[in-house]
Formats: structure tokens, C-alpha cells, sequence
RNA sequence: GCCCGGAUAGCUCAGUCGGUAGAGCAGAGGACUGAAAAUCCUCGUGUCGCUGGUUCGAUUCCGGCUCCGGGCA
């Protein structure tokens, strides 16, 4: 008798139509919805991560949406943690949780066994090294961590700075080189009776989505949503703020792009997000993956998706 | 109708003193362990507008044609 867990988790690039699938999926599985995305988990940035709307949500339940202020910090460390709960807590109502969203690292968080070492984000040692970087280049401090830790200073780029911060950073808190905590990291998590699902469509056809919904952004008020945030007192320093359609408002905001620049700027970094995503989903093989062009029908898509999830959850 | 300029990668353009070509942008592929919508790596073959001519050889020189600018009528 199979005791695990049920997982579902829907993946795929942004715009690809994950809310309203997951949503008619909730209620066909009855199931409850987990976001996976690390922009919607902050309060009041709503039109530029297209957060769902409590009408949307048809009265599906939906977690870790609104978790934290735009200042406040938060870790796939953090997320995990959460969401792992939340999924006991849900299979426990005897529900199917379904994990969905477009963060690879949160996505893997929870598909795989990473286990975090225990090392939180050390500002002053962050700043220490950024400022060494800066001063006599990133060559300086992948050379520090070559010493401490030869592994990692292969595997990490030279120009890569933030890997190689948190490299050095792991090595000066714990004394163990980051290479060696995090030795099987690729390792599968087991604990979960786990259906995975991408969506994805043609390129063309998804880029054409990702501009036509950037224009609706910016008729939906984005540009009002960032000056309010900054009129609150976020600043463009926040990582919160650095997310896409939020810096690049700020921008113009500031003087520094016109507005047709600055959507132009969101349209392209989106795309380009799109496609780091893709790279990242492509490369877990548990994936069952469904093209959107071929359903003329959204429900036909819905129901082949249940067809799937339905053989390798348990249902009591 | 005439004169001038242009026609080369998806776009903007450079270049070849004649030996089939390269930048920027766009784009593609990849990496990813507590910032991840972040951060980073790699990737340039295209009837050089069409058609004749000269030439061992033409995208390059010459002629004609087509299209696009601009000017003169």
C-alpha cells in the first residue's frame, strides 16, 4: 500500500495560460492551487506579475500568493518550507495540491531533494565581497574561492559574481566548501506519488501572448501600480522591484526611458524569461509535456491533462 | 519622364583594391542549491534584388531591368 503524498505540479513559461488550466483542473481533481512563482509572493505587485484575481479564482483556494511586503526578504529556502507544509496539509483535507508556477528553483525546491545547507544570505559578507569585486574585479574573488573551495570555482563562471559570493559566503559561515554540502544535488525527491505537466505552445505564438498581455499590463494601470509602490516607500533597489515591467517602469519614472521604450524593454525581457524557463523545465524528464496549438478546445486539453494526473495519483 | 543614392542575416547597416562575407540589435541553445522575473555562458551560410556582359573566377567592375528613398520636371 502506496503511502506517499499526491504532488501535482503544473510548469511552464509566463503567459502560456497556467492559471485558467490550473483553475478548471482544481475543480475537476478538486483540487487546491499552490503558486510556484517568486514575484507573485509579494503584496501589492499585482498587474505586473498578473497575479490571479480573487474572481478568477472561482473559489478555488490559492496559496503562497501575497506572502511578504516588496522590502521584506524571501528564499526558495523560505518557500519551501511553506509550500511543503501546505501540500501535507492539503492531502490531509483529502484534496490534490497542485503546485503551479513558473520559478524553476521553487518548482525544484519541492521536486527534488535539495536540502538547503544552512547558511542564510549574510549581507555583510556579501557587501565585503561586492565591494572587493568592484575594486579589483570578479577575477579576485573567483581566485579566493579557487583556494577555498576548487570545485566550485570550475563549475561557477568567473563573471558569474552572485554564484561566486554565495559560494565563498557558504565556505566562511560553515568552514566546509559549498561543493561538498551540496554533494548529490540533483537527486530526485521520492516522498510524492508526483504528476508533472508543462505547457508550452509555439514560439511565435507565445511571444505574440507575452506582448499583447504587456500592452493589457500597461492599460490595466502597471505604470500607476509601480509609482504607487515607490510612493510607498519601495525603492528600485529591492529585489521585489528589480522584477520584469517593474524596473523597466521605474525607468521611465525616472526620466531615463520613454514609455514606448520601457514597454518595449518589458516585452523582450519577458520573452527572454520565457526562454530561460523553457531551459530550465526541459531539463526534468518527469515532465509530460502538452503543446496548447494542438487543442482547438481548452476543455479537451483539460480533460487529456486529467487523464494523465488521474494514473498516478491516489485517490481514497 | 529625367538625375542622384540605395538594394548584403529577421531588422539596421559595414565590407569584399574581383577569390561566395561580418558587426550591433532581434533571435536560438545552455547553466542554475537561501537574490532566481535574478545572475551567467555559448552561437552569425545568407540565391550579397533580378538578368546579361567582361573574367579562370562577379556579391564586388560594366550594361539592362525591378523595387525603395530623395531631387528635377
Amino acid at each position: 500500500m502506496n503511502s506517499r503524498e499526491n504532488l501535482m505540479v503544473i510548469v511552464g513559461p509566463t503567459a502560456v495560460g497556467k492559471t485558467a488550466i490550473s483553475i478548471k483542473l482544481a475543480k475537476i481533481l478538486n483540487g487546491e492551487i499552490i503558486s510556484a512563482d517568486s514575484m507573485q509572493i509579494y503584496k501589492y505587485m499585482d498587474i505586473g506579475t498578473a497575479k490571479v484575481t480573487p474572481e478568477e479564482m472561482e473559489g478555488i483556494p490559492h496559496y503562497l500568493i501575497d506572502v511578504v511586503y516588496p522590502d521584506e526578504e524571501f528564499t526558495v529556502a523560505d518557500y519551501k518550507e511553506l509550500a511543503e507544509k501546505i501540500i501535507s496539509d492539503i492531502n490531509k483535507k483529502g484534496k490534490i495540491p497542485i503546485v503551479v508556477g513558473g520559478t524553476g528553483l521553487y518548482v525544484n525546491s519541492l521536486v527534488y531533494d535539495l536540502n538547503f545547507t544552512k547558511v542564510p544570505p549574510n549581507e555583510k559578507i556579501r557587501k565585503r565581497l561586492n565591494e572587493l569585486a568592484d575594486k579589483f574585479g570578479n577575477e579576485y574573488i573567483h581566485n579566493m574561492l579557487e583556494k577555498i573551495d576548487k570545485e566550485s570555482s570550475k563549475r561557477i563562471h568567473v563573471s558569474d559574481r552572485k554564484r561566486i559570493i554565495r559560494a565563498i559566503e557558504i565556505y566562511e559561515v560553515t568552514g566546509i566548501p559549498m561543493s561538498e554540502q551540496n554533494r548529490d544535488f540533483r537527486k530526485q525527491n521520492d516522498r510524492y506519488n508526483l504528476a508533472m505537466i508543462g505547457l508550452n505552445m509555439d514560439r511565435d505564438k507565445l511571444y505574440e501572448r507575452i506582448n499583447m498581455r504587456v500592452d493589457k499590463m500597461i492599460e490595466n494601470g502597471l505604470i500607476a501600480e509601480v509609482a504607487n509602490l515607490l510612493k510607498m516607500g519601495y525603492t528600485k533597489e529591492l529585489t521585489s522591484m528589480q522584477g520584469i515591467g517593474y524596473k523597466e517602469i521605474i525607468k521611465y519614472l525616472e526620466g531615463e526611458l520613454t514609455l514606448e521604450e520601457s514597454i518595449e524593454l518589458i516585452k523582450k525581457g519577458s520573452r527572454n524569461y520565457a526562454k530561460r524557463q523553457l531551459t530550465w523545465f526541459r531539463r526534468d524528464s518527469r515532465i509530460k509535456w502538452f503543446n496548447l496549438d494542438e487543442y482547438s478546445n481548452l476543455d479537451i486539453l483539460v480533460n487529456q491533462i486529467v487523464n494523465y494526473v488521474e494514473k498516478i495519483l491516489r485517490r481514497e
